[in-house]
RNA sequence: UGUCCGGUGGUGUAAUGGUAGCACAAGAGUCUUUGGAGCUCUUUGUCAUGGUUCGAAUCCAUGCCGGACAGCCA
């Protein structure tokens, strides 16, 4: 990668930075400490940067550490496939930028009991600033924490402060009445204490079958919060779990093993989303109510990211995969975190774009225009531009000889001065791109018409002579004249000329495939309403051969390209670089902003 | 008609009682061997009504509008 001095971005402001930024002041922690902790059930997306790099920026900025945990309290919806693609995306949003506040934790380690005060405590620190691709390493799980969290329960048990509950499903579901109608006591409500401490560790042992009973926090079946309403700590699960196995068939809920596990990782603030607002009350009541001799953390929301012409939900993402509308996960139209790298996508530029968009608690929809333009932005400063073109015509340029090859010097990338120039060869036979001739041009057109002069990049002015057709009218050869003094540093080099076209030499041109990309859906809000399937884009994918300079045979996936004038392209993973005969597949990233497009389209 | 949380140009986001700013988008111009990039300029906004104050986007009240919550999902 060439060395392309990208500004340091100031670090952002938002109104949870302000809230760790007076806790600093105040001291009120010995760290600070983050969390992201994804639900191994499907691939990160774009939402998902926008909380990681809140969070990790969050430990960079103010000298914390933020842990990787898989919140994997729910073994039916979840698997190693999600946790393996999570530790990867993770790592390569935050790489060479907050890989030193990555928060591991030793392999199999579980956190060790010890005492504090007199008071028992567990607690599990994080391993930072060590190679993260160490095998010694693996993230957090919530799933470790088990033991302790069965622990807790039985504490609760023991205050009077949660009950075995014998309600079937429905029957909760009755007693916990409506948003504006009071819930009624479950009939277990008062069960002895002891007699819940028999059945929880009879469910544990696996006595009862699933949907049988529940271990239920004992608050207030009136409160005007629901969460509040005797809320299930425990349900029974007779599943095995991809990362404890089989050793549990009682799993702890969200709302229970969420706010133990960040106390147990000294996690100081817990951000999260929008929709957890309303559980917070239970997050502190769960961790008051216990005794814990350490600082509790707290939690913190902020608006989930919605972005314009996509859909967000995993729940949808993963329809889309299983119901083959894209070639999986990591395809290129996805907002998936694969599948924006696959396009050619850097972090860098989700990492711009995030800070653009900020962090609030207002429900918005962002404007797709403003991660394509951290893409264009990023893009224009790293890559390196080639000449290609998509759909080819033929050009005779006849006062050109036949035999001559002259190698012609092109810059690599006008915005890196340090990128150097490359030799691109000249021939008689080129190929130029369709769209840069019109036989009758409408007004504004500057580039080649029939009698007309256009400039060919690098190389030569030249007048259309000729439009050779075939029998059926369709345009199948150009035939032009150069002006040959008119070459870079030539007497005439200078003359202007309204347009400067790409090009490719004939004979010399590389076959290539490119996968031009469009927005995956038709309108800004495809989830709306009803089905957001009957919104996908049925052009969202065009595949094309195309005609590449040969410089480009030694295209490197880590690179990105622009295909002068058309757009960004990325070497798909698919491609085959063998040295004699490499298949190329170029992703098309984004397009250049195109005025004349927008120009055509008034009329 | 319960509880909680919100409402600043088209979109997103600042201003923390003191000149409503920035980005994207849109438009105009300039430059250009990329109709790219860059540079210059322009249009458009504090949900409403009261109140407090020398002064309110900001504080208070009322109303309006929007979102979240009734999984043994997270």
């Amino acid at each position: 990668m060439s060395n392309v001095n990208f500004k340091a971005t100031t670090a952002p402001s938002d109104f949870i930075r302000d809230i760790v930024a007076a806790h600093v002041a105040e001291g009120k922690y010995h760290q600070i400490h983050t969390r992201f902790p994804p639900e191994p059930n499907g691939y990160l997306h774009i939402g998902h940067a926008k909380s990681i790099y809140l969070n990790f920026g969050i430990a960079r900025e103010f000298g914390g550490i933020c842990n990787l945990r898989m919140d994997d309290t729910n073994p039916t919806k979840e698997d190693v496939e999600y946790v393996e693609s999570i530790e990867e995306d993770v790592e390569w949003l935050i790489s060479g930028w907050a890989i030193d506040k990555y928060g591991l934790k030793p392999r199999g380690k579980t956190p060790e009991p010890r005492t504090i005060g007199g008071k028992p405590d567990f607690y599990l620190p994080a391993v930072v600033g060590k190679n993260h691709r160490e095998a010694s390493l693996e993230p957090f799980y919530a799933s470790d924490y088990f033991d302790q969290i069965y622990e807790y329960a039985l504490t609760l048990v023991k205050k009077g402060l949660a009950y075995v509950c014998d309600l079937s499903p429905e029957d909760t579901d009755a007693y916990r009445g409506a948003p504006d109608r009071s819930g009624k006591d479950s009939p277990f409500r008062n069960r002895p204490v002891e007699e819940s401490l028999d059945l929880f560790t009879r469910m544990k042992q696996g006595e009862f079958p699933d949907g049988k009973r529940t271990l239920r926090a004992k608050i207030d079946m009136a409160s005007p919060n629901i969460w509040m309403r005797d809320p299930v700590l425990y349900r029974i699960r007779h599943t095995e779990h991809h990362h404890t196995s089989d050793k549990w068939c009682i799993y702890p809920m969200y709302d229970f093993a969420h706010c133990l596990s960040d106390y147990i990782e000294g996690i100081t603030h817990s951000i999260c989303t929008l929709e957890f607002e309303v559980h917070k009350p239970l997050y502190d009541w769960i961790l008051e109510n216990l005794g814990l001799p350490r600082p509790l953390p707290h939690q913190y929301e902020f608006a989930r990211l919605n972005l314009g012409y996509t859909v967000m939900s995993k729940r949808k993402l993963m329809q889309l995969v299983k119901e083959q509308h894209v070639s999986g996960w990591d395809d290129p139209r996805m907002p998936t975190i694969c599948g924006l790298r696959r396009r050619g996508v850097t972090a860098e530029a989700l990492r711009a774009f995030t800070y653009n968009i900020g962090i609030t608690k207002y429900n918005s929809i962002t404007d797709a225009a403003v991660l394509e333009h951290a893409i264009r932005e990023d893009l224009n400063k790293r890559a390196l531009r080639r000449l290609a073109v998509l759909r080819p015509l033929k050009v005779v340029i006849t006062n050109y000889p036949e035999d001559k090859i002259e190698e012609l010097d092109a810059v690599n990338n006008p915005e890196d001065p340090e990128s150097g120039t490359r030799k691109v060869p000249f021939t008689r036979d080129l190929y130029i791109e369709t769209d840069d001739f019109m036989e009758t041009p409408p007004p504004k057109f500057f580039r080649l018409r029939p009698g007309g002069e256009v400039r060919l990049k690098y190389a030569y002015i030249i007048k259309c002579d000729e439009v050779v057709k075939d029998s059926s009218g369709k345009i199948v050869e150009l035939r032009c004249t150069a002006d040959l003094e008119s070459r870079t540093g030539g007497p005439t080099a200078n003359r202007k000329v309204k347009g400067t076209i790409h090009w490719v030499s004939a004979p010399h041109a590389l076959d290539a495939q490119a996968r031009l990309y469009d927005r995956l859906f038709t309108v800004p809000e495809p989830d709306a309403s009803g089905d957001f399937k009957k919104f996908l884009n049925p052009n969202s994918l065009e595949v094309l051969t195309v005609k590449c300079e040969p410089e480009l045979k030694d295209a490197k996936p880590a690179l990105h390209y622009q295909f002068e004038r058309l757009a960004y392209f990325a070497l798909d993973p698919d491609s085959q670089l063998s040295a004699s005969n490499p298949k190329l597949i170029f992703n098309r990233t984004i397009t250049l902003r195109d005025t004349w497009a927008k120009e055509s389209q008034k009329r």
